[in-house]
DNA sequence: TCTCTTGTATTAGTTCAATAGTACAAAGGC
DNA sequence: GCCTTTGTACTATTGAACTAATACAAGAGA
């Protein structure tokens, strides 16, 4: 699994290990059923406190991303269940709330947003031929 | 000017400051040009350092919200000049490439995103008839 | 010019999130 | 049963964010 921690760039390690597992699960280079490094594994190759890293395992599994078995190790979960995805749009949708409260505040009307959205979302860089997105909805 | 401060809630101070005139200009019930209370008059009604206050309209007019004039006051800008709207842009873009990014990591394609939006944004609560916002735009 | 009122700057204290150090607990294989 | 490997729990340290105390600077108006 490869994760690299820049230190001292502001974003918390422990947010850096949750945010780069969402994005290999998301692209699909981590797949539901895998195994991730053992906590204690990942800390050594990251050079930090064990701690850290089951933060991070810990905040993943309140997320719904992994699941993790006591003595046997972190597992990705199925992201395609249901529930998944509904916790998933949960997430979204609070997202979704402040934005438009912000757009709001700012006299910006919902059209011009999503004109914004449209632009923006094609101005992304694609995804990696991997990602199993396509897949979905 | 009504504003009022819930100590410890969390939130810092100088941020309740800042939303809330925010809301009072989105609102309409702060006009462009309109006078702001003098730092410490505002900090003593509140009872609360010069400094958080002066911190807020720091933020405040970071924002383009409002406008400092050394010795003469703190003033709400015009909200509708094209530069401010180009500043409030940019704040929403940013916002959005955010919410992007997230929804991509969730496997969450553009389109039910925009879905999405139309929902939420049916769902808020109208806002209030002296609002500037159905001017612009 | 003087003085009052405005925002500004500097410094210090306090609180809290992030990380680390270290010891504990549980399950599986020999 | 014992040992290894897994995640867990508790405590301490550190650094950044927030707030405050206090002194400074500059413009408006008598």
């Amino acid at each position: 699994m490869q994760i690299h921690i820049s230190s001292h760039d502001g974003v918390p390690i422990y947010l850096q290990i949750v945010n780069q597992v969402k994005y290999l699960v998301a692209s699909g280079r981590l797949a539901a059923g895998e195994e991730l490094p053992p906590i204690r594994t990942l800390a050594e190759r990251l050079l930090v406190n064990p701690n850290t890293v089951a933060r991070a395992y810990r905040e993943l599994e309140l997320a719904g991303i992994v699941t993790k078995r006591r003595t046997a190790g972190t597992y990705v979960s199925d992201t395609t269940s249901p529930l998944a995805r509904r916790e998933r749009m949960k997430i979204v949708t609070e997202r979704v709330d402040a934005l438009l409260a912000e757009a709001r505040q700012m006299n910006i009307d919902t059209d011009t947003l999503i004109e914004l959205i449209h632009e923006r979302s094609e101005a992304m860089q694609p995804a990696e031929a991997g990602a199993s997105r396509s897949k979905e909805k």
